[in-house]
DNA sequence: CCCCAGGCCGCGC
DNA sequence: GCGCGGCATGGG
């Protein structure tokens, strides 16, 4: 359908007018050049451990692996599993997190593995669902997969009046609707996460002063 | 006190 | 093939 595809590039274009550009994935360079480990690996990690949990935590669990110098694959694999509990705490989930983590680390290591990955091959590692498969191809092997989230939804069942629950539905559409370019399936999907937070809240959205009103259905 | 956060798995039906 | 509870910390 020609008008939901101009009319989903034109929400994007105006959260990147509102909001600029957002960079994501975040991830310590410096930290792995002084290491010899690879800012893929933390792209994993990171996505792991953000699940159904705010950054903020996640932040503090990746400070504490870096601390001990094991925000790799290898240093995950190598570190006791107590150890690892114990670093993961503030990122919430932290027992189920530690041995998830474990079982990605191994299975994708070495880390050139993310080059021929299949998504279904990363859903069938135990931990990794389709969203946390989506970011990983999408940030960490820089394929063309759009991220699904709770956010997402929120957006696009508000700005469209679309209700699809399916997640491969739904991701089957932004595909479509969308030219193929890695840095735009990256940012907008940042975009929408920010947007969601900022204005487009689960619970008393603040549709005053919001940047794309005027294209939202919910407010027509 | 409540709800929410960059989900996923295992179970019962 | 679904719906649902469990997983857990930190912030508003």
């Amino acid at each position: 359908m020609r008008n939901s595809r101009s009319k989903l590039l034109k929400l994007y274009e105006s959260l990147l007018e509102a909001y600029g550009r957002q960079n994501w994935w975040p991830v310590d360079e410096e930290y792995h050049r002084r290491h010899g480990s690879d800012p893929r690996e933390e792209i994993v990690v990171g996505a792991i451990l953000t699940q159904n949990t705010s950054w903020k935590n996640v932040e503090r669990a990746l400070e504490n692996l870096k601390g001990e110098g094991l925000l790799s694959f290898r240093g995950i694999t190598s570190a006791p599993l107590q150890k690892l509990e114990e670093l993961l705490r503030p990122s919430g989930y932290y027992r189920q997190k530690a041995r998830r983590l474990k079982e990605v680390a191994q299975t994708l290591s070495p880390v050139s593995r993310l080059e021929k990955i299949s998504r279904e091959e990363l859903m069938r590692i135990k931990g990794i669902g389709q969203e946390t498969a989506d970011a990983i191809l999408l940030y960490a092997c820089g394929r063309l997969s759009f991220v699904i989230d709770a956010y997402t939804k929120r957006v696009v069942e508000r700005v469209f009046g679309l209700k699809k629950d399916a997640y491969e539905e739904l991701k089957r559409w932004f595909e479509e609707n969308l030219p193929k370019d890695l840095e735009l399936y990256r940012e907008f999907h940042a975009l929408l996460d920010e947007h969601a937070k900022r204005y487009c809240k689960k619970r008393d959205p603040e549709c005053a002063g919001c940047p794309v009103a005027q294209m939202c259905l919910k407010l027509e």
